[in-house]
RNA sequence: GGGGUGUUAGUUAAGUCGGUUAUAACGCCGGCCUGUCACGCCGGAGGCCAGGGGUUCGAGUCCCCUACACCCCGCCA
């Protein structure tokens, strides 16, 4: 057998060696990266997640190492023996190890390869099926590996970061009760108890709460949730999140410290220095200019909100606007630039994009000269006093595009936040991934405690049922919850929720009366949340935290276009794992033994 | 549940107005080559055009359905 492992321990890796090796001896183990063969000598790039070295077989040092050399091919395993050599005027400046290559003494195949389905190498047009078929291949090239390494020193640093202030790292179940709101669970069937499930913890909620309640005062976990929920860009059914709870705090010590680890890690891992404290843009701010609570700042272009201009003017000339308003609906316009010189084709399918998204249409004018509307369905019936109102609430300037949206408030916000990333993306104002260099961080502060469901006609708990209002608002809790803010924010960048916690409710009275307001009786509150009730009972702290979307952080932090590139083995869209077959069928005698049955009909 | 984009050798792509043998590059196989690093040169193999149905004398190309992947809406406190 060979020597290589037993006796030839690796001395360095594929990106060690350098100009002061020179003369060593040295034994690298890694894969075919590149082999060019000259019949004489033959030249292979070895890598490893380190970097590539090329080493040399020539016939005249070793003819039967050379042999073997010469049937190498791409991603072989091997191991190597040499002596690191100078490369004189042969350097190659692409390379870390490019002033030396590794003349080689020593050989051995540990693995032929097939020909792989995919190129290993940094740049590659494959389909993302292919890629995720074959996850492990896809996972030994370069880029991969790099957004992996950063991972891992994202969880190094923020293990240092808490351990170092005082917080204690403790675990939590992920098999646990169905506790309903929020995202849908995964369930699991218990064969101890027939008919019974668990569910698998969505976040470690309420187990932090009441590791404050056990008096440990500073929590954090570094944990896996999981979510039955349909997949996105930046969203998987199992995530990783960075979970903090602290005890004795206000909102601004929950800001303090995550901020610091935030800092930290942009200085660590990109040399960025943060600017300090982050932005704070209270929610309804955040709604008004961009639509959404995860605005992006890298670039301006905010909403214009004339609901109350259309109203001032009864409708001016606009019968739909007027309808809109009446119907409590809202009316904003969003000022393209003239500058940005959209077609009229381009504009056609700017309103095929909105419809997509429950827009009616996309309501257009063109400024002129004199501040007229042209190309517009408005032009010809709005009153001239609307129109210089419109203009000059949205800056208008002659040739520049108005576009507008009216109607239901929901379907506007998300219209119009959704085409003014679109628009700035065609404007090439941000990049159609990464961060273009900038980092816009913000907290998004003091949103609404309860939202009004239309279905059930009652008011619900906008984020959690647990969330502290705003002292000077508890007095509204029975005659106008709608107006109730709460300690409630959200850590935004770059247009991406990258966390959200709040300041807790811990005083049993106050959480009464929130349950009332959303309609919850008392013995539904004790059936739902009852362990959680009584902990409040005895001896509560004042408490709150935050969840950081750790996956996201990463895919910030190395400008990965997707979630699944920062996750090792993700999910499709649909949920599946296109390597394993995950989920896959299961037999009767296995369903039998968990109490269930599947009532799926192939053929509906 | 809804809207959109895509699917052609192992891979990435081309394929005209529907026309007879579906091209190319990389990879793969065989041969040559001692300074390459996108090595080079010569030769070769490789296709259920995603699947099903339809229109047609004739379909990779036109139509319908399905599957899968991706983006978005709903959903995700």
């Amino acid at each position: 057998m060979s020597r290589f492992i037993t006796e030839l321990k690796r001395t360095h890796t594929c990106g060690d060696l350098t100009r002061d090796d020179i003369g060593k001896d040295v034994v690298l183990f890694g894969w075919v990266n590149n082999r060019r063969d000259h019949g004489g000598a033959v030249f292979i790039d070895l890598r490893d997640r380190a970097g590539v070295t090329q080493v040399v077989f020539e016939e005249d040092v070793r003819p039967e190492v050379h042999d073997l050399a010469g049937q190498l091919r791409l991603e072989y395993c091997v191991g190597v023996r040499g002596k690191v050599v100078s490369r004189g005027g042969n350097a190659n400046p692409k390379l870390k190890t490019g002033e030396i290559e590794v003349h080689a003494t020593d050989l051995e195949i540990f693995n032929r390869s097939e020909p792989t389905p995919f190129p290993i190498e940094d740049k590659i047009e494959t389909s993302e099926e292919k890629r995720l078929q074959y996850r492990y291949l896809d996972l030994r090239r370069a880029p991969l590996q790099k957004t992996l390494m950063t991972r891992a020193r994202v969880n190094h640093l923020t293990r240092n970061h808490f351990t170092d202030k005082g917080f204690l790292e403790l675990e939590t179940p992920f098999m646990v009760k169905y506790t309903p709101g929020g995202a849908r669970n995964f369930l699991v069937p218990s064969r101890l108890n027939p008919g019974k499930f668990y569910a698998l913890a969505e976040s470690p909620q309420l187990f932090k709460q009441l590791y404050m309640m056990a008096g440990f005062d500073r929590y954090f976990q570094i944990v896996r949730c999981f979510r039955d929920e349909d997949l996105r860009l930046d969203r998987q059914p199992e995530f990783t999140q960075i979970d903090v709870e602290m005890s004795f705090v206000e909102q601004n010590d929950i800001f303090d410290v995550i901020e610091g680890l935030v800092v930290r890690l942009w200085k660590e891992i990109l040399g960025v220095e943060l600017p300090q404290p982050f932005l704070r843009m209270p929610f309804d701010e955040s709604m008004a200019k961009y639509g959404n609570d995860k605005p992006d700042l890298r670039f301006d272009m905010p909403h214009v909100v004339l609901t109350d201009l259309v109203r001032q003017h009864d409708g001016g000339g606009l019968p739909l606007l007027e309808e809109a308003v009446k119907a409590k609906g809202i009316v904003k316009a969003l000022r393209v630039p003239a500058s940005a010189n959209f077609s009229r084709t381009e504009i056609d399918k700017l309103e095929e994009y909105v419809k997509g998204m429950g827009a009616k249409g996309l309501a257009r004018a063109k400024v002129g000269e004199g501040g007229e509307w042209t190309q517009s369905p408005f032009a010809k019936t709005v009153t001239p006093a609307l129109r210089q109102a419109i203009n000059a609430a949205c800056g208008a300037q002659p040739g520049d595009l108005l576009l507008f949206q009216f109607g239901k408030e929901s379907v506007v916000h998300t219209v119009m936040a959704n085409l003014r990333v679109h628009l700035a993306k065609r404007m090439g104002l941000i990049p159609e991934y990464g961060s273009g260099g900038q980092w816009r961080f913000l907290w998004v502060v003091n949103p609404p405690l309860f939202e009004f469901d239309e279905q059930s006609g009652q008011w619900a708990a906008a984020h959690h049922a647990f969330t502290r209002p705003h002292d000077t608002d508890v007095q509204y809790l029975e005659t106008d919850p709608g107006r109730v803010n709460c300690y409630r924010y959200d850590l935004v960048l770059n247009g991406f929720e990258i966390g959200g916690g709040s300041i807790r409710l811990h005083d049993p009275a106050v959480q009464a009366r929130v349950f009332k307001a959303m309609g919850i009786s008392d013995e539904e509150a004790k059936n739902k949340f009852g362990f959680l009730l009584d902990a409040l009972k005895m001896g509560a702290p004042p408490h709150g935290g935050i969840a950081l979307g750790m996956d996201r952080l990463v895919m910030l932090l190395t400008g990965a276009e997707s979630l699944r590139d920062v996750v090792a083995w993700p999910k499709t869209q649909k949920g599946t794992d296109l390597m394993t077959g995950a989920p896959g069928d299961v037999d009767a005698k296995q369903l039998r033994e968990v109490y269930v049955k599947s009532t799926y009909d192939p053929g509906k």
